[in-house]
DNA sequence: TAGATTGTTAATCGATTAACAATC
DNA sequence: TAGATTGTTAATCGATTAACAATC
């Protein structure tokens, strides 16, 4: 059943989750007419993304708000809390280990690990900061399940390598390096520069364009 | 010319352009199938996005890798330097300014602006931080053409607004909203949460396809 | 020439969206 | 009943990839 949800609906679900969760407090229906626009995609669009979790909506009226929130929330898993750990206690790490959207949305931060000896220790909001060697001591002690690396290029691959043999099978990628994993092993990449990247492309081609 | 290139060869362009730069030492040249091998691609893929630049390549021996590196770059805009600005100097927003990948790639970040009249001051790696009154002083003094957005998602509408009348074009946003510009502004969503989110589907379908 | 690899075609696949019957 | 909105179909669009002639 689950398998049919084509993955670029997978990857809209978060949203529109995030946009029932703000919207107005008065209401407790919404259309798709009106998901859309704060979602910023076509409302055929919300309503066939929607249609995979079954039919959970109302001709003429529209969707449960709390009972859309729930349905989505189940099929992404987020009924259960997840742990992680950072590996990588850097600014990127330190921040991450920081951020509280990943608490809001229901996951716990573990750990964060380094290899430099100096960086061990209490860190930020009381996530402590372990050698790299307890990877997989913490792995198994806190049932994490995913994996954050936050470490240089150089040290990415070694570290996903290290992942996956202490039986992590989801990994959240910030370095830039795309990873080579078993095909049981999920991967998200967030490439930074990438991004600003693919900003210029469009920033070069409307000069040009205008010019 | 350059507009018919498809969105989904121009997000693979950086990606490319990484894995050319980290190469071995030693090759002048390389072929479809080992840079689709580090990209993570399909071949076909990777010559089909190449052919886009023109025909760069060789028949029997593969395409230059100094050469094809100047065609991408060229390609993306990357040959000038770009200045942006990150609004919003809290954990996320201090580390991106921090990240050495970003001044690799050839950005500059000519400031932090914050709000809060208690964070202005000397930053992270000499950035100033400053008042985000100065928000539209910098981006005309400075020749800001980006701005990245790391506040709270209550604060990121109006942020977004502000850039956009000080004739910023390119925006990539870190919080978790999905910001209503003008057709003629990119908006590019890093949204952290959402990953793990889609992660966690993929780690709750497999727990229930295995038991 | 023999081997390697590109550039491109055509088939396939998957995602988007307009349109509308169903129905609250 | 009249108005609103869903769920779904079918058309369209765009992206991926196998295959292979071209050619170094």
């Amino acid at each position: 059943m689950k398998g049919q949800i084509p993955h670029a609906t997978i990857s809209r679900l978060p949203i529109y989750l995030r946009c029932l969760s703000s919207g107005k407090a008065g209401r407790t229906t919404c259309s798709s007419e009106q998901l859309a626009q704060v979602a910023g995609v076509n409302s055929a669009q919300v309503r066939k993304d929607l249609s995979y979790l079954g039919s959970y909506g109302v001709r003429g009226v529209g969707y449960d708000i709390a009972d859309l929130e729930a349905q989505i929330r189940r099929v992404l898993g987020l009924e259960r809390e997840y742990a992680a750990v950072i590996v990588g206690a850097g600014n990127l790490g330190r921040a991450l280990a920081h951020y509280d959207g990943f608490t809001d949305a229901g996951f716990r931060i573990a750990a964060l690990l380094d290899v430099d000896p100096a960086k061990v220790g209490e860190g930020p909001d009381g996530v402590p900061v372990l050698p790299l060697t307890e990877l997989e001591r913490v792995v198994v002690d806190e049932d994490v399940s995913i994996g954050i690396i936050a470490v240089p290029a150089s040290g990415a691959q070694d570290v996903a390598d290290r992942l996956c043999t202490a039986g992590i099978r989801s990994i959240l990628n910030f370095a830039p390096t795309v990873l080579q994993v078993d095909e049981s092993v999920e991967v998200r990449r967030v490439d930074l520069s990438t991004e600003l990247q693919i900003l210029t492309f469009h920033l070069h081609n409307r000069a040009r364009a205008t010019s």
